[in-house]
DNA sequence: CACACTTTGTTCGGTAGCCGAACAAAGTCG
DNA sequence: CGACTTTGTTCGGCTACCGAACAAAGTGTG
């Protein structure tokens, strides 16, 4: 049985969390251009209340009348648009050994876009200033109009405890701990700053502009320097009872397999890290001495290239990492039956060459009909999908309360 | 973004879906003796909201007064009660080849208890029979004042999808393919009738009289002649895009295992079904010619005897199929985070005999601290679990709508 | 013991959110 | 052109809830 919340007091005016505001925000978000009238139909709630409701929202900057559109045999509709350009989010990605910033409007539309490598682990003030800097960057390449952005995401690569102390970074990167991230950019940028885990915040990436559009519950796998599984259940995020759900970087796979420096053996990221795939890869140069791959500098992205370039190595590299990453899709999919699975990180370019050895093995490992169903895919929104991720998390904060927002431009 | 929900609309009166009269119920059903003062400071709302809402549900018959109760400095409270004599309930458990029947009360006390073998999977009309006749043997056994149960719930060992047509277990028991499982109970008994898959039921009864109680994100794992898990998300049972979340039989756990009957090799089920525990057993008796094992007739509950009595031969049984147990555990914990993991089945009576070999194996595969500090225990709710759980689910049905259910004796 | 103070439960007026009926405006269709 | 539709607004009304006020029934203190 569900526990009583406890004075949950929620004060009055517009949008109040999970309230109809919310509803016909994002309705009106995701139609883009839409009547009075049919949301009425669509929220199940009758015109009045609707019409009421616009003519609140209308003064937030958010929505605007677009005009009249096509009768449906009888009086024309007013079209009810929601304000892409009514303010900017800064979205920021915390790589392993990267910063990179993004600024969008508020329909993802990256407007500029800046990243530079740094020595993220060992140096949070650093990362911060770089931060910071990029961001300024950003909005001072905009130019005149954008005077600040609503908000600002942050993505991290470790688990975020959204419990009370707001520190975050404490287990994966030990310089970071009781490190204040988000006061470091409120003192800077004086907006709303949201924190969450990076495969979280591209799991959510792909909810609002990739291949989970329309899918409530699905899992996002981020296979980067670490591996990372974002969970959307009904629509939302899901954490666990401590905030580390989809850490699934130390699954064992393999009991027999190599140590690893978690102090296990056999764990995924072992074998499909980009260190393990790089290595493996160096590991087999001797037996495929005419790889394209010998005469380069072997990074991640060069492996990738020649995968692309149907290089016998690489894909002899991406083949294995593929059937070692369906076992771990095989357990979500058993385990969670998800709608869909959707692969991000820089191996996500690989397409059909990632898919086919990896449905293979999920193949032979999932009886039920529908869960082998679950279409398996990789996303499309490339290296920026992280920090749009960020962004879009402070999207989802505004139309959920519009009122933590008052620096919407007016129209 | 969360989908516009569709016109769901609510009809007005006592204890809509999700209101506050549902909150009310359930705070007073656990508390079972409260004030209407504390029910308002625990829920958050005003004196008067409480006390004009416990007038309107006083006539149900759900809830009565108790008399006063100690002073806290002031006039004496008037203590509410919940009425767990109101009325009863039927939990039916179908399983793999027998049916039980529990008759219990709203605090989920067993009453009643009949059990018989059955060929199930072959036999639908004819377990749909049983349960009907070891239903009414519960219900006369009671005698006089029993008029009729409230409603009655149902276990089946399959999946259940809760979708459009209430036709179910298509897949597992080809036999009960669109049989109406749900239409034959309510031509006998007239009253509301639920139907889920066994593992999710038992989650339920663990959540509400086990070892969960107080916990709103845990999974339960189901040990008999199939391999199920319960997850219970947020407080809700959860059943991923498609109704088969949990179906972790036919998890791969060892690519170089026996062949299992579902095509694949090295399933779970291979490992630790009842019966593959079982042949196992046989199998090592050679290697033990002085187990107690030699002289039975070897089935599941002498094996469980045997490793209650500290045979070897069963505790290497037991043993083997814990590790085999703890890779899915470890992979449960690393993905999902829940607050706990509670085995149930019959293997569940071995206790420590079975979670310290499973703990090691758990802890050889998760890093993240909080994820391995989750709670791994054994059910102590025994044999009636999933009975209990069927009445249960009816239980939460008549809290969240207590109009459904208007069969409760008068006071 | 008288008095001040608490706590409980009820009553009553007021407000926010939503609905339905009614209506004017603006369209389509035969 | 008249009948019918659709849209958006207005207005009265309902429900759920709150806060203030109050009576009842208690506790503790000087």
């Amino acid at each position: 049985m569900t526990t009583v919340r406890r004075a949950k007091r929620s004060r009055p005016g517009i949008a109040r969390e999970g309230g109809l505001a919310t509803e016909v925000l994002e309705f009106v978000w995701r139609r883009r251009s839409v009547s009075r009238a049919e949301i009425a139909r669509q929220t199940g709630r009758s015109r009045s209340t609707i019409s009421e409701l616009v003519g609140r929202l209308l003064p937030t900057g958010l929505i605007e009348e677009l005009g009249s559109g096509e009768s449906r045999g009888g009086r024309r509709p007013i079209l009810i648009g929601f304000r892409d350009g009514a303010s900017v989010i800064l979205g920021v990605d915390i790589g392993a050994a990267h910063v990179s910033v993004a600024l969008t409007d508020l329909r993802g539309r990256v407007l500029e876009w800046r990243e530079e490598e740094h020595p993220v682990r060992s140096d949070p003030h650093g990362t911060v200033a770089l931060a910071v800097k990029l961001g300024e960057a950003c909005l001072s390449a905009r130019g005149g109009g954008v005077p600040a952005p609503m908000g600002i995401g942050i993505a991290v690569p470790s688990p975020v405890d959204l419990g009370s102390p707001y520190r975050i970074l404490e287990r994966i990167l030990p310089a970071w701990h009781d490190f204040d991230l988000l006061g470091a950019m409120r003192n800077h940028f004086e907006v709303p700053v949201f924190v969450d885990n990076d495969a979280n915040l591209g799991a959510l990436a792909e909810h609002h502009w990739g291949k989970a559009v329309g899918i409530d519950d699905f899992a996002y796998l981020k296979v980067a320097t670490g591996i990372g599984a974002g969970l959307m259940i009904d629509g939302e995020i899901y954490r666990g009872s401590t905030g580390v759900a989809g850490e699934i970087g130390h699954v064992a796979i393999d009991p027999r397999g190599p140590p690893c420096v978690c102090g296990n053996r056999g764990c995924l990221a072992t074998f499909v890290g980009t260190r393990a795939l790089v290595a493996r890869a160096r590991e087999l140069l001797t037996s495929f001495p005419q790889s394209v791959l010998a005469a380069t500098e072997l990074d991640i992205r060069a492996l990738e290239d020649a995968a692309l370039a149907d290089d016998p190595l690489a894909l002899k590299v991406v083949d294995e990492a593929a059937r070692n990453l369906g076992i771990v899709v095989a357990g979500v999919l058993n385990l969670m039956n998800p709608g869909s699975v959707i692969l991000g990180g820089s191996l996500a370019r690989l397409g059909d060459r990632l898919i086919e050895p990896l449905s293979e093995a999920v193949a032979s490992r999932t009886l039920v009909a529908s869960a082998a169903a679950s279409r398996i895919r990789t996303s499309e929104l490339g290296p920026r999908a992280t920090a749009l991720g960020a962004a879009t998390h402070v999207l989802v904060a505004a139309l959920a309360d519009p009122s933590l927002f008052p620096g919407v431009q007016a129209p």
